[in-house]
Formats: structure tokens, C-alpha cells, sequence
DNA sequence: TATGGTATGAGACAAATGTCCCGTTTTTTT
DNA sequence: AAAAAAACGGGACATTTGTCTCATACCATA
């Protein structure tokens, strides 16, 4: 749930020289709140995460937010844009601090098509964020939202990270008064832990769940 | 709404000669109903239709179906699979009659790596695909049927097709009777036209509508 | 320490959506 | 043409989710 793509920052960091990087690529830091990328303007960089949470959100024209995903060490961000040589679809704001590689257009443009490992790997992330858009979005519609926030909560498990409720809620494209609500009768049927996020019932168990919910089409 | 690609099937018809195809790339031809591929599977050939409509959808646990996309003239199928090395995510299936082109794997993969016209097609194909499939998950989840609805069939005017309802409703995550209920309650608004899925307002009228439906954040 | 801002939690009610069901129409198959 | 199958349309009711609102807790910093 929060993506990382180590493959790709090994790549910057380990394979690339200094030469190569050398007024190419550079190192920024961004404070909780701060945005690397902003919905609807144009950027010069492609960002690749080193350090840190920020979200990827799309803000619909009645002012909500949908986060698309959370994004951590290695993940990609405004290579859509630049290749498809649109706007950013997407704005992209820290959560902690974050530490970002910033990769010039140029620069960006040259790994692409002249690097075929870095080639191959912007192939696999591409792929890999398609099918997990496409998996999440039918899940999360399919689901009612005691089910998604479960997988949520097995998913956040794995992490170490407190993230805010509301960013959660909006993950999953519910009002925070659901996410609440839901929260409450998960605790009142003995699934979520009274004061954590911890889930009483494993992986197997809410398979068993979500098909008591319905079995035909 | 339905999506198509035109460029990468002219490069497959038109930049590719005989003998670059031999043996590598055929045409078959597909029934209504019938599937190009299915979830869960492996899957031998990358497809890029020629004619035709097909879906690509998932069927969750509990037999529910999500169409993630339309199909249409020159749509890449399957090649996320290839570059991840994963069973079929989704299935997809004729709606009208389909004739597709087949690529063997090893071919797509030669495409893939030393075809650099192949390869930016791909890329872009590729992160199309990724915004497309954000913005619409987006977009579904945050706006009330209603709405989705309504820019659903400001989408199918510009097509020639009809699909069936079940279809649709699959398409919007919504169930049947929703799907019904809400184009009823269109036509008593006289916002749809009594017997087709024509509708009587324009794309500005429409976002004056959306943006009636609230503000804030 | 006061004070505003933000995160949290939940009651009450309204609106949206799903489920179940039945009857009709259309299409396909025999 | 008859029968079977699929698509369509909608009533009645239950469930889910959203909106509005108020109250409390926590955190920052002036």
C-alpha cells in the first residue's frame, strides 16, 4: 500500500557515476505539507523518492481528494507527464520529510531511451502501477467499506507509519464519518483492536469473510 | 470511453514488412463472448486488436465483475503480463465480433528491446494508460452515480456502438437496478432522452451541474 | 499559559445504493 | 412457431454512506 521501487533509486544511486549525474541530478528535501508536484501545471523534473511518505492525490473539481496512492523509497513521480508531454495529472505532497532525487527533463529523456536497463525498469514500473491502479480500483468498488478498510488495516500492518485518518479515508474514497463509523463497528465485532489498527483475524480469515459476502454475479 | 490506439496498430500493419511477421504475428478472429484471455492464466501471445470491441474486466472473489476498459481498434492486450511476468490480471472478452492481431512472446519481447519506434509506443501506451485508469478511478469513486452516469453517456455519444446495460453498469461499479434507477430518475429530470441514452445538455451545462454538488474539501 | 488550528469521535438524519423479486420484452435456439 | 434464455424495468425494503453538527483532545506557537 505504500510503493517502493528500490530497483530504480539502486539504479540512480549505485549505478549511474558522478559524471553522469553531475547537473543532471541533485538531491532536495520537502517538509511534511510540501508539494513536489502540483495538479495541472507543467513540471521540469522527474522526482524519484529516496527517503520518506508522500501521497499522490487527484483533487476533483468539488474540492476531494483521492489519494492514488502513497508512494516511498524509490518511487517514481512526473514521468507520465513527461512522456506523454501533458500536465501533472497528479499532485504529489510529502506526508514526513521526504528526500527526492530530482532528474532533469533531458537527463530524464536520455535514461529513457538510451539506457536500456533504466529502459526495462520504467517499462516494469509502468506495468506494475497499471495493474495495481486497475486491482485497487475494482476491489474498492466491488467491496463495501468494512472489506477494504480490513485490507487496509492488513496492508498497514506492514508498515511502520502512522498516517493521518483523513488521508486514509481518502485512499479509500470514503467520508472520514464512515471511516469512523466503520472503525467503531469493526472494534464492536472483535476484527480491529481497541486503540491500534491491529486486526484480530489473519489473511485466511477475511478471505472466509469477504465470501460469506455473496457468492454469484 | 472506448479506447484505441491507433499509432501502434499502424506499426504493427504498416511499418512492420512480411518477413518481420512471418511466423510471429497472425491474425484470428474471436466470436462474441468469447475471451482473449483469462484471469488467473498464462498467457502465450501479446494481442493488438484490428476491429472490433472487447472488455477487460475482473471478476472478484465473490463472482462480481469490474470492467476496467473498453477495447477498441488497435488496444494492446496482455503485454503487461509479459514485462511482469505474471498470470493474467484481468480477462478479456469479445463483445462484437473481434479480429486481432497475435504476437508470440519472443517477438514482443524483440519489439519491446530492439524496436526504439515499438518502445516509445509502448512507454506511451503504457502511461496512458496509468492516467486514464487514476483519473477514472478517481472520478467513479468521488462523484454519485448520477453524475459518472451522465458522463458516461456524454462519452458513448461519440461512439456508434451499443452495449448492453449489464455491461455498463459493470463499467461504473454500480449494480443493474442502480444503473436503471438513476437513468429513470434522468429522464424525469428531462436531463436524458426518453428512449435512448442521448442527452439533452452539453459538456458545460454538466460541470455546472457538478459543481452545484458542493465545495469543500 | 492562552488560543487557534487541526485531528478525532460520534449522534441524528438524509440520500444513495444494493438486494430480492416479479413480470415483461427481446433474442436465441430448437 | 414454440420454448428457453437473456435482457429489461421497476416496486419494496434493507443497508450503506454522506452531510451536518457538536464536542473533545492535542499541538503549535504567540
Amino acid at each position: 500500500m505504500i510503493r517502493t521501487n528500490l530497483a530504480i533509486l539502486s539504479f540512480i544511486e549505485q549505478t549511474l557515476t558522478s559524471e553522469e549525474k553531475e547537473d543532471r541530478v541533485f538531491l532536495k528535501g520537502y517538509a511534511p505539507g510540501e508539494h513536489l508536484l502540483m495538479q495541472g501545471q507543467g513540471n521540469k523534473y522527474v522526482f524519484i523518492q529516496k527517503e520518506g511518505i508522500s501521497k499522490c492525490y487527484i483533487t476533483e473539481a468539488n474540492g476531494k481528494e483521492f489519494i492514488i496512492e502513497f508512494l516511498g523509497e524509490g518511487e517514481l513521480m512526473g514521468e507520465i507527464e513527461i512522456i506523454r508531454k501533458t500536465k501533472n495529472v497528479t499532485s504529489i505532497a510529502a506526508l514526513t520529510p521526504v528526500t527526492s532525487y530530482c532528474i532533469t527533463y533531458d537527463f530524464f529523456s536520455k535514461l529513457m531511451t538510451q539506457y536500456p536497463v533504466f529502459n526495462q525498469l520504467l517499462l516494469q514500473a509502468l506495468a506494475a502501477r497499471v495493474s495495481e491502479t486497475s486491482a485497487r480500483a475494482s476491489y474498492q468498488q466491488i467491496y463495501p467499506a468494512e472489506y477494504t478498510m480490513m485490507k487496509l488495516f492488513s496492508l498497514l500492518a506492514n508498515q511502520q507509519v502512522v498516517l493521518p485518518k483523513k488521508d486514509l479515508a481518502d485512499y479509500l474514497a470514503v467520508s472520514l464519518r464512515s471511516f469512523n463509523r466503520t472503525i467503531k463497528q469493526l472494534r464492536e465485532k472483535r476484527i480491529l483492536s481497541p486503540h491500534s489498527f491491529d486486526l484480530y483475524i489473519d489473511g485466511k480469515m477475511m478471505d472466509k469473510l469477504l465470501l460469506e459476502y455473496d457468492q454469484e454475479s
